[in-house]
DNA sequence: TATCCACCGGAAGATGGGGTAT
DNA sequence: ATACCCCATCTTCCGGTGGATA
């Protein structure tokens, strides 16, 4: 009972020295296995420094392959060493902005015009847009973060707009458009009128491998670990796990400051394999949870069905199934079930989330359906997360 | 080889909730 | 109060779809 009297804060970081170092939002100074993609971006918006319009650019590559941290760190750079230099980058992170219309939005706060967030019509926002452009004296170089959110509602017609523009704007002004996505197949996804007037260079970025990822995980350590507080078989560790099954340097680097937190409540003064092993699982979890944490009502609802139907190991856990079930909790709820095309949708949205696998199921005369393969966490986990978030 | 199952997923439109302008 | 805008979510409608089966 004494304890509670005792101070502890001052052993609380007994190995972090800078929390914010070991987020996935942090940008270092350099970006260890990404040296080419830097020196290949930094080359087209090199054309800058003649005061000539950069190329369009597309980046590619899967969640957590170094696309965001590339295009924030050459912009910092130029923006650094060229401070008169006659550009502007204006970046927009699509995932917020998922319509032209607030993409278009975006960019004219960028020019420091107010403009409603709703409610005008699209066609005055660009001519306000257009307008606060043209009076203006810089080449414009428009970053379109996560685009194929943007894309799949609005096919590329925000992207044909910008890229259009370039034929009615003076000499001495330009929009070049860096636009980063997830799929490959994206531009594919654009309408066909925008896919032949916009070709832009591109930029793949691979999953990183092994080495990359020890580097990466190296570099936070030196920057946000204590001196001497780590073992470096455990960041061997991460690095080895995540190679093998992602890649992705964002959940490296996720597990790596869990590790760290594990070991801290732990009281123990240093990281070791055995925190990293924890954390791989606990990461899991907590991620989970948050993405849980932000499901509607109906979508929670969905999971329990599915919890059920692989709890009770349902030989063919398809769309119908699944739509029975949940139909059932809905009731029981007192809400009105949705129509089992939202549901199948929602299974789609529910996949992308990452919480469950799908597969088709081809059954012949048993006719095809999406089968759910299995979840993110044992169904006895997600149950226990719905539970705490009073869905049963 | 034709049939048929149990959905799939695109398209379009309804709904309701946010907003502005007059 | 009225007439417009934007937009996410959901419903309605409907032409596919792959392979087991007859």
């Amino acid at each position: 009972m004494e304890e509670a009297f005792i101070d502890t804060s001052y052993m609380r970081y007994y190995i972090i020295k800078d929390k914010r170092v070991l987020r996935d939002s942090y940008i270092p100074d350099s970006l260890p296995g990404r040296e080419e993609q830097i020196f290949r971006f930094s080359q087209i918006m090199a054309d800058l420094l003649s005061d000539q319009p950069p190329n369009d650019v597309s980046f590619v590559g899967k969640p957590g392959t170094g696309k965001t941290a590339v295009v924030k760190h050459v912009t910092k750079k130029f923006k650094e060493e060229y401070p008169k230099l006659r550009a502007k980058f204006v970046y927009v992170n699509c995932s917020q902005a998922t319509t032209a219309y607030r993409v278009l939005y975006q960019l004219n706060r960028s020019l420091q015009v107010l403009v409603p967030p709703s409610g005008y019509p699209f066609d005055v926002l660009r001519d306000k847009f257009v307008d606060a452009y043209s009076s203006s004296n810089v080449r414009l170089v428009v970053i379109l973060d996560e685009v194929d959110l943007l894309v799949k509602r609005d096919g590329g017609r925000l992207i044909y707009m910008l890229n259009r523009l370039n034929y009615d704007l003076p000499q001495n002004l330009s929009i070049s458009m860096v636009v980063i996505s997830n799929t490959i197949d994206f531009l594919e996804r654009l309408d066909p009128r925008t896919r032949s007037s916009f070709e832009p260079d591109r930029l793949i970025f691979p999953p990183y491998n092994q080495p990359q990822l020890y580097r990466i995980l190296r570099q936070r350590a030196d920057l946000g670990l204590k001196l001497g507080t780590w073992e470096d078989e455990a960041l061997q560790f991460i690095a080895a796990k995540v190679a093998q099954e992602s890649g992705d340097a964002r959940r490296a680097i996720d597990i790596l400051r869990m590790a760290a937190e594990i070991a801290e409540n732990e009281r123990s003064d240093r990281l070791t394999v055995r925190h990293a092993e924890m954390a791989l699982q606990s990461v899991n979890e907590e991620e989970v949870a948050i993405t849980i944490r932000t499901l509607p009502l109906h979508h929670r609802l969905i999971m329990l069905a599915i919890t059920d139907l692989l709890e009770k190991r349902e030989a063919r856990p398809g769309t119908g199934r699944i739509y029975e079930e949940y139909k059932k909790r809905a009731n029981r709820y007192g809400v009105t079930p949705l129509t089992m095309r939202r549901v199948s949708g929602i299974l789609r949205e529910l996949e992308a989330q990452g919480l469950v696998e799908i597969q088709m199921d081809y059954g012949g005369a048993r006719g095809n359906t999406k089968v759910v393969r299995r979840m993110a966490l044992p169904p006895k986990l997600m149950k226990e997360l719905l539970r705490n978030l009073g869905i049963r």
